[in-house]
DNA sequence: TGTACATCAGTGAACGCGCGTTCACTGATGTAC
DNA sequence: TGTACATCAGTGAACGCGCGTTCACTGATGTAC
């Protein structure tokens, strides 16, 4: 039995407005932030008029929140699945940037919302970006765990480590963004500088382990 | 000899009403971002007439870039010289952490705008806190130079250190604002973690220089 | 010191424009029988 | 299958409002002599 959900012609129609409308403001958002787009200069850009705007969000606040899922969705799972796949440290690192360099050419514009409004204006937008995160976070730890190096490890301090290399993640994600729109070092340098940072902290986690076991 | 140029009144009124405009910014953009500030808001907050604005800004992003100097001015100096004091790592971490608590709590409004507009949506004043970061980052590198773990780091090594340290730093600000308006960990737990977070950095420093020294 | 002129920070009126939101509507899709 | 009625995504006109920018101005401060 198949997973999708039989739907009508009106429903179907109307989600296909809706994702209009997420992509348009994903398009628009490029260069601006959430809370200077207009709802106006969305529904401008799918070819429906303002008001029909209403029928799917309640305003931009709440159209931003329902960008984040859709921003950080895969990219949990491919990473999770880079660093299961791969045991050695060396491996991990150079895969996982390698991963991120691609995630960020496929998908520019969700990531540059995701980092540009992890700090922005909107308070619910960074709520729910920060809750996604800690998801992430949970999850990476939990992958850490399986890690031999990790023996004797409590869990906050494992959490600790993988908030670290999320943020790390997410570093890489604005500087390589950067470095296509030749703001800073070449995406070459971003991706040299990222995999020294890590190796350095996967010393680090060696040695911590080593004196405090 | 005294430092201070001497200046007329008008000019001297004319300075302050520029400074009130600075401060009035930084007071709206607490809850929002830089892109949607309007030059109307600002000149309003200060009791001015909108036209006032044109004699200080040719338009708000200009406005922006100035708020960045004064955003990161003392931080630099504050946290050099926490280091060039301490020479033990824990006491440093120590150190740089609660300075940076002190920081946050002193100056909530302008480090806010940093870490809000770092990755906004208005390239000109990206580009300007890339540019004051990246002199952070040289500057920390020059005084971890002088450490005996230094010995056989290239300088792109210690810089690649620096940047680590430099962006956790500004992690911890971000944190520690968060905290205040109770949206995540509190105040201490951040502390906490961050100081986690850079002894784990320390440990990948030491272990690196003995490695490959 | 006193006077005549220049400068220029801030004024206030005016402009055209796009904004968010309201409302009653239309007409295709969906449902009941 | 066919008909009568209900639903509701998107329409289009209208609203009041605050925006950025222009312009000629005023009057206190500064300068030259």
């Amino acid at each position: 039995m198949s997973r999708t959900t039989v739907i009508g012609a009106r429903e179907a129609q109307k989600l296909k407005t809706r994702q209009a409308m997420l992509d348009a403001a994903l398009g628009l958002l490029e260069e601006q932030s959430l809370s200077s787009l207009g709802l106006r200069e969305v529904t401008r850009a799918v070819g429906v008029t303002p008001t029909a705007f209403y029928r799917h969000f309640r305003d931009i606040e709440d159209l931003g929140v329902a960008l984040v899922d859709q921003a950080l969705g895969n990219l949990h799972t491919l990473v999770r699945a880079t660093l299961v796949e791969h045991d050695d440290a060396e491996d991990r690192i150079d895969h996982t940037v390698a991963l991120i360099e691609r995630h960020v050419r496929a998908h520019p514009a969700h990531l540059r919302f995701l980092v540009r409004e992890r700090h922005g204006g909107v308070r619910a937008v960074r709520l729910a970006i920060a809750a996604q995160l800690d998801r992430f976070v949970r999850e990476v730890a939990a992958v850490l765990a399986l890690d031999e190096e990790s023996g004797g490890w409590s869990e906050p301090e494992l959490e600790m480590l993988a908030g670290l290399l999320v943020d790390q993640m997410v570093l890489a994600v604005s500087a390589f963004l950067s470095a296509m729109l030749d703001e800073g070092p070449t995406t070459a340098e971003v991706a040299a500088a990222t995999r020294l940072r890590l190796r350095l902290i996967h010393l680090g986690r060696e040695a911590s382990g080593r004196r405090a076991p």
